[in-house]
DNA sequence: GTTCTCACA
DNA sequence: TGTGAGAA
């Protein structure tokens, strides 16, 4: 990793902004159980999205990423709320350093 | 495989 | 904070 790290982020964002998987295969890899995830969602936790045709819940990679950070935090001591409130300050922060580099660079200095 | 609800710890 | 069971 030299070279291209532009091409090789490209390929990641690319990747991740497509990944939409099911509430099973989250529960698989992640190891939160389906039912743990579903608690959470009612909770309004995690939101899942929905296909148009199917009404089985899928995560996108936020929502994903999401479910891990709680599952750490909880592994942690905290509780599901301190948990929930952390993780979504910590995403917030990101994404407002990511805005303000986006800003940044939508209006060049002289 | 998924959904929900009710009950239970 | 989660799980089990039953039914659709």
């Amino acid at each position: 990793m030299s070279a291209n790290h532009d091409q090789q982020m490209y390929y990641d964002f690319d990747l991740l902004s497509k990944l939409v998987v099911g509430i099973g295969e989250v529960a698989d890899i992640t190891g939160v159980p389906t039912r743990k995830i579903r608690y959470w969602e009612d909770k309004g936790i995690v939101r899942s999205v929905q296909e148009a045709d199917g009404s089985t819940r899928r995560y996108d990679y936020l929502n994903i990423k999401k479910i891990v950070l709680v599952q750490e935090l909880l592994e942690d001591g905290y509780t599901l709320d301190a948990a929930a409130r952390k993780v979504e300050d910590r995403m917030k922060n990101i994404n407002d350093i990511f805005q303000k580099i986006a800003d940044k660079q939508n209006t060049p200095q002289p």
